[in-house]
DNA sequence: ACTTGCCTTGAAACGCGTTTCATACATTAT
DNA sequence: ATAATGTATGAAACGCGTTTCAAGGCAAGT
């Protein structure tokens, strides 16, 4: 493979010189640009990008770090992620950690190593003292709420998401509310369940700890959950799913069943995926391709001027109400 | 930031010494093995994982070619990939193409800049000649049926796959038949289209041109799919719906608009999605995890011995009858 | 005629870890 | 005692593009 120094001998000029063709850089006379071009295509040149890396200190890669890229959530951020950079010529290496720690401090160590320039973290299981260490490494960007913690994050108030709809069930005479979640912890789920004990508290209900489905992520954890409802002795009539996918499960398995909906049994969903516009699913819309594209907008703008307006960013989450609540 | 020579300095050895520890080679006194990583731990050092690229001549990332992400189909081979790249501590770099030529070759030119060792392309739209002048610069594992092309690949046969539920409906008794496709170009639409045409002509039936629907990717598509057929004059009388998706949406449509299914018209999906079982979609089950980790395994055998044994590996498909044909 | 300023150009340093090669000493085999 | 091995260690080269700095040339300004 030829290198720019084979570039300079056949061109007749100096390193310097065919670096600054190549990067289209003023001060070269036509006759030794055209030299350098000549002499490229002679020894079929082309660029080490390691090289490039190495000498200007940034890659113009961004990390993502995520649990799952197999789930509509996060390939809908990471679709909006991926739109903006290649907009702006930046390349996405990915981090799958299903909610591994070791995989996720795996992903901070390359920010630390100078992989890529900054990471962009959908959803984290590993504490906040973990990315508090690796701040000075490079820009850290979350798509979750962070809360009181001093982090660079564009998120999706879901606190308030959760009030919205559990209020509109709570004024829809539910009093037997539960809801079905992916996990327990994380910042996003923090903010639900803490939302679920204050709005039941404030419509004076007991949430109750078997009322929470947890691990809901895919279409066959609805399955599952609604099962599970058949089989309860107490049953909460209606249900927060914090994803469209689950909820779509819950409502194909129930018809199956012969559960019927809204009648027996409420469901809000989460996302607004277009499987619940198709099921007449009520869901509580997200902008997830826009946050994925705010939050790539967002570390770009730090990466380009080193300094940031705005730290943190809220979106707007809505109602949809539909037939299933 | 502390480089190796800082570090050389700092523990009193030479540079040579450091890079030995640091890789865990033999031949260092425990002495100065100790003086490094006090070293290490008093400068605070991390390797620069881009001088590392460039020295060895090798990124350990292999980069992947898409459309979009954000399709059950590809990331479901992205998971099945990127399960594989974590076990053998390979990166995954994503390259999401939307089938645009132009970002396609910006891949296969960063394949040849050495930004990734490999490279694996799931579908593509560039033609086979642009792939053959990059096989020089690296790996280059198709997730597709290449044909008679020269190159690596793991894929499905979709040529049989389709013969398959073709002649399962014509043994049905029927004779208008249609299919639902993302894009008429590509490997795997090719291989479609031809076994459409052989099975019908088998039948003696003649295709019909408007019986196939393009641009069928998603859910909405089978929504807009099912209202074409209500409309149209001469209704096939089943359709090979190649994303289940797509016929997850055609299905769900046609209960809304009563349309019956399969008496009025017989669904066979592709994939066995979830949403497909859950929703007795008759399907050919496509092992799209376990190609995605075999077009790893095969990039990563290569990459790390430097032959292969095998160009091309096939994986099965099967029909699996449920409720809609 | 002389200064100021812009255009051209190249040598050399830089970013930083890896690897080769030579050297020096300590063992073990003959 | 001598040759043959093995262990330990550092200097220097290497991979390769970018960037800085100094210098020479030439035209416009005074």
């Amino acid at each position: 493979m030829a290198n720019i120094r084979d570039l300079a001998k056949e061109a007749g000029v100096s390193v310097a010189t065919v670096s600054r063709v190549l990067n289209g850089y003023p001060y070269v006379s036509e006759e030794k640009r055209k030299a350098v071009w000549e002499a490229v295509e002679k020894l079929n040149y082309t660029k080490n990008i390691q090289a490039v890396h190495l000498a200007k200190g940034r890659t113009a890669i961004v990390g993502v770090m995520l649990p799952y890229i197999h789930h509509p959530y996060f390939s809908a951020i990471m679709e909006g992620i991926s739109k903006e950079a290649l907009r702006y010529g930046y390349q996405l290496l990915l981090f799958q950690t299903n909610y591994d720690v070791e995989r996720e401090l795996e992903a901070l160590e390359r920010l630390r190593m100078r992989q890529m320039d900054g990471l962009i973290v959908c959803s984290h299981e590993v504490d906040w003292e973990a990315f508090a260490a690796y701040q000075g490494d490079g820009p850290i960007v979350l798509c979750e709420h962070v809360g009181e913690h001093d982090f660079f994050a564009v998120y999706i108030d879901h606190y308030q998401a959760f009030v919205q709809a559990l209020r509109y069930l709570v004024k829809k005479g539910h009093r037997r509310i539960g809801y079905c979640i992916g996990r327990m912890t994380g910042p996003n789920s923090q903010a639900r369940a803490a939302a679920y004990q204050d709005v039941l508290r404030e419509a004076g209900v007991i949430p109750r700890r078997q009322w929470i489905f947890e691990g809901c992520l895919f279409l066959e954890d609805g399955k599952r959950v609604i099962e599970q409802w058949v089989a309860m002795e107490e049953r909460p009539s209606a249900l927060l799913v914090t994803s469209d996918q689950v909820a779509a499960g819950i409502v194909l398995q129930a018809q199956r069943i012969g559960v019927r909906i809204p009648e027996e049994l409420s469901i809000i969903g989460f996302d607004n995926d277009p499987l619940a516009e198709l099921l007449g699913i009520t869901t509580v819309a997200l902008p997830h391709f826009q946050l994925g594209g705010k939050a790539f907008r967002l570390i770009h703008h730090w990466l380009e001027t080193g300094n940031v307006t705005r730290k943190q960013e809220e979106l707007p989450a809505r109602l949809l109400v539909r037939d299933t609540a």
